[in-house]
DNA sequence: ATTTTTTTTTAGACAAGTCTAAAAATTGTT
DNA sequence: AACAATTTTTAGACTTGTCTAAAAAAAAAT
């Protein structure tokens, strides 16, 4: 009788883990391309075969999570909108507690925010984002959404839709695999960090830039196209 | 393929948190009656039938967690009880995390703490045990045990057992539901409370106590049976 | 020592979530 | 417009964890 199910007595709708992880991926789609999600999108991004979304996809259309048509991909509904919402609200609040309580890098804390996001609490989760100050943005510059899903869309463009002389400050990243990660720790292109644009090769469209006002570095376009810059 | 386990990549032996429950059920009962679990008390203690309990007592067996012979009851093996104290540590560090930093009383801790100690990662407790100041004891005062499952057993005797002119302090409570633990912070009787045993009344058991010196209070044998002191 | 009661196990079923292989629908190409 | 390629769905199967009902074993009572 469901008893392996993550909620074990409340009033809400259930939802499996299985069931958030698909909709944190429909979301995640949907914003990122803009358009309604496809199967096979679906299946790449949770890593599982095409069939199995299809299986899913119907589960999550009789719950009222998504708008399915079949072949025509997917949409969320307002509650699934707002389940993935809060979701991502839970991951990026963990995260800040991983990183900046618990001393994780910004590569090491997703996998753990993976866990701790199907803890099902929103008492819990509201006390952990007073007990961190309630921070506004994640470790990586993500934004964190409020309790009624909103957050504030950051003004910010890719460090390589920069030009020579634009400064401005490192607020968040695209891609968000450690190598990614590890890699921009290493050359000290972190979060927070000032950046002046000095030169800009259009030969492989690499930048110079200046970090903090010191030193000088060259970013090749795989770094500088994956980086958010907030413009002073 | 078993994706939906609570583990996805790892060498280590794959363990749902079904399983994990189960084992810390058998953990508890073997530690409590000081013998093998039998059927019926693992599925009062599960909230399933008994029916489950003998399918799930297959599973465990097969993965060499416990000890089974049909009929005999059972026991965990060496890594089976490795595990389940595992489990007990990480359920008392985030019971002492949500009291200690989120305010939960320590009525209400418990519950959490059931989905949190199924966190794999055990990098992560240890930074949480770190982070906590590597607490000995919970919010109910039982111990928490170290990394390598050791911990020490309090001098402690429950309260009923104590003679007039004894002194001690609360370390600790042998019941742990919401409503005793509310009824014992209305009364004042808290952990690190000085208590001093004032007289017995033999009719009912019920027991006289000044509680850090001052006020007076008659406690029930109900309460006291559950309520345990470090002699002074 | 039998019979009765209790405990435990077996047997058969179900839902969630996954898979592979094959069929159907859609999209792209000539 | 017809054929080919791709995408998506269906069909059938498997595991985990649960259930109920019935059978078997063990314990208790006469």
């Amino acid at each position: 009788m469901l008893k392996h199910l993550s909620f074990t007595s409340s009033n809400k709708k259930m939802i499996s883990q299985a069931e958030e992880n698909y909709l944190k991926a429909i979301y995640k789609i949907n914003e990122r391309e803009g358009k309604s999600a496809n199967t096979n999108a679906i299946s790449a991004a949770m890593n599982t075969t095409a069939a199995s979304v299809t299986d899913m996809l119907k589960r999550l259309a009789d719950k009222d999570f998504i708008h399915y048509e079949k072949y025509k991909g997917v949409t969320l509904t307002t509650e699934g909108s707002r389940t993935a919402t809060a979701l991502v609200r839970k991951h990026r609040i963990w995260e800040v507690f991983l990183c900046d309580k618990l001393g994780y890098s910004w590569d090491e804390c997703h996998d753990l925010a993976e866990q701790l996001e199907h803890i099902q609490s929103p008492d819990l989760i509201d006390r952990l984002d007073t007990f961190l100050g309630k921070p506004k943005f994640d470790p990586h510059g993500d934004p964190i959404p409020d309790r009624d899903g909103n957050y504030a869309k950051r003004q910010q463009v890719r460090l390589d839709e920069m030009l020579i002389g634009d400064r401005g400050v490192m607020v968040g990243v695209h891609e968000h695999s450690s190598a990614f990660l590890q890699h921009l720790d290493r050359v000290g292109l972190v979060l927070a960090v000032q950046v002046e644009v000095l030169e800009v090769f259009d030969f492989d469209k690499s930048v110079k830039i200046r970090l903090n006002g010191l030193q000088e570095l060259l970013i090749s376009n795989k770094v500088s196209e994956n980086v958010f810059i907030k413009i002073a």
